[in-house]
DNA sequence: TATGAATGAGCGTTCATTCAT
DNA sequence: AATGAATGAACGCTCATTCAT
């Protein structure tokens, strides 16, 4: 009868902070909108940093099992094209957690967390990309793959910013076949 | 001797809120960076926010200033890679601009500004890379141009948050040899 | 094999409010100690305040055991000699008692549970030394016996806030001495 | 006309520090009283604890400064009576703040603002009257200097819990007999 | 009797904003 | 134009207390 009450905050608070912002999110309005009262959050979380904190491992740990299908080996096309096909997968169902992210990933307080989670990620990814399109026969694998990276996290942001204009899937296409894939 | 005051204000607080996000920043801590007094800054700003909208528009005046070289008509190829070094000149000239906007760009309460002045120069960007690319007898140019305008973005974002790995002139070779230009 | 939980609990309050205060001690942290649930303390006592009540109630019990002593008669030198024993090995058996004590004795609102319990024991001490005085020819025996308990009271406290230099036995003598007793 | 807002906060915090605890003043019960806003305490002080630990340096001032007396030689008689004269004009004319120190004194948190400004003046005390009763020709003058400093200790504690039943200066007769001043 | 999740009032503190000077 | 002391609303957080189990 009774759902999960941890699992309500954490849902308010990730609505909330992409929503309006991690600093313009009171602890208050998180309670309400969770419909609880404002002190039951310290029961499951240290302070509104760590809130923040849970919301960005949670949202990680998706993101990592979403890229699991990289852990078994695939031909490089197809692991490019996985790769575009899962993240935009993701970010579609976890917009609330992006918004976030990347309003958040700038700031210099949060980079300590995005530092141990998000860079490992990123590292991983960047050096399958890199071996992926040496194995396609490109020059520079490296730059290559940075630009690829850069180019995916653009087309998110814009998504999120406006996602009319910025329609993941129509431009999917248009990245397959400027890989040839 | 007496620089202007205003313009004292306005650099320091472009400063701390690149650096510590415009929450995070007090318009006391504004004042101490810019040797005045505390009540100061309300002779030329109704409100922080107000502050943060006259940032905002002074960093996208020079956007758009730097984006003048468009009104003159060129050969395709080389408007493309006018707007790339335009670009990368201008957020390497201007990174505590670029890290406050990218920093604030999420947030519904802040698109209003965005929708008015950033928008405006969004859409003339997307309009004229689209005439750019279909010149070049790209199949599908707009969405080759928002394509190409989520890569600069990704790139410039990526730049911000670490400099050393995503180096934008690196990069921008590569670029040019992938258009062809 | 289990011990009263009631006392559990007063015993880890004692512990508590004698080492970090009353307003310092929560619930959360005396239940903790005791190892028991948070709620059960409300079983025994209806608030915070009451368990304080509680324990300061029990704390003067134990003097007034300790003091039973004096019920029977004694020859005055004697009498005193065993007030000054008394007292000091109850402060020795008793510490958290007394730091908790004299801690909170001199905030308002608790000089009503002073005054009823410990007013009492004050003014029957003070009856009996001024008696004892009057019995050894001291020409100001209620003025004697103020200083007298002031004396001691001043000891205790000054014992508890630095043992090593204040030993209670040490002076115990040279008080013996100087009542000639 | 307008009287200095610090020292009424100040003031305020004292009394209301003295008459209910630290602990148990809020402050908003400190502005309030003083007549101020609450945030101007943060003017002046860093924290609650900040502005206790103000009130206690001033307060130890003042007992320097009354302690002065001693620094110019006394015939041994005449300083210790200089003393118990100087202690309790003191305590009669700063009732709060020794309220609110005897009330302080035993928790550990704050010992050490006790360990480095009280624990410096007890020190010179216990050493000035031990001098003293040397002089005097006392057997043990180390004993006897702290017998003498928790009696008066513990008349001022007494006297400021109940000041009508432990009046100052009758009691100060009978310690001058006493020794033989 | 015993639990501990849930409550909500109240705290210390911050800070955008005002205003007398 | 310029100051900075003063304001007070709002925040994050704590914790005594309650209550369904």
């Amino acid at each position: 009868m009774k759902t999960n009450q941890k699992d309500q905050i954490m849902e308010a608070a990730l609505r909330l902070f992409a929503e309006k912002g991690y600093g313009n999110t009171s602890i208050a309005a998180i309670a309400r909108e969770a419909g609880v009262a404002q002190g039951l959050m310290y029961n499951y979380f240290d302070s509104k940093e760590d809130l923040l904190r849970g919301l960005l491992e949670k949202g990680f740990q998706g993101v990592q099992e979403s890229m699991s299908a990289y852990n078994e080996p695939h031909p490089p096309q197809k692991a490019i094209a996985m790769h575009i096909t899962a993240t935009f997968a993701h970010v579609a169902g976890n917009k609330d957690f992006w918004r976030l992210f990347h309003a958040i990933k700038l700031q210099d307080q949060v980079q300590a967390y995005i530092n141990t989670e998000y860079a490992e990620a990123k590292t991983f990814i960047l050096k399958t990309l890199a071996t992926n399109f040496k194995k396609l026969g490109y020059k520079s694998p490296n730059e290559e793959s940075k630009l690829f990276f850069a180019m995916i996290d653009g087309l998110v942001v814009n998504h999120l910013m406006d996602p009319k204009s910025f329609s993941l899937n129509s431009i999917k296409k248009l990245i397959l076949k400027k890989y040839h894939i």
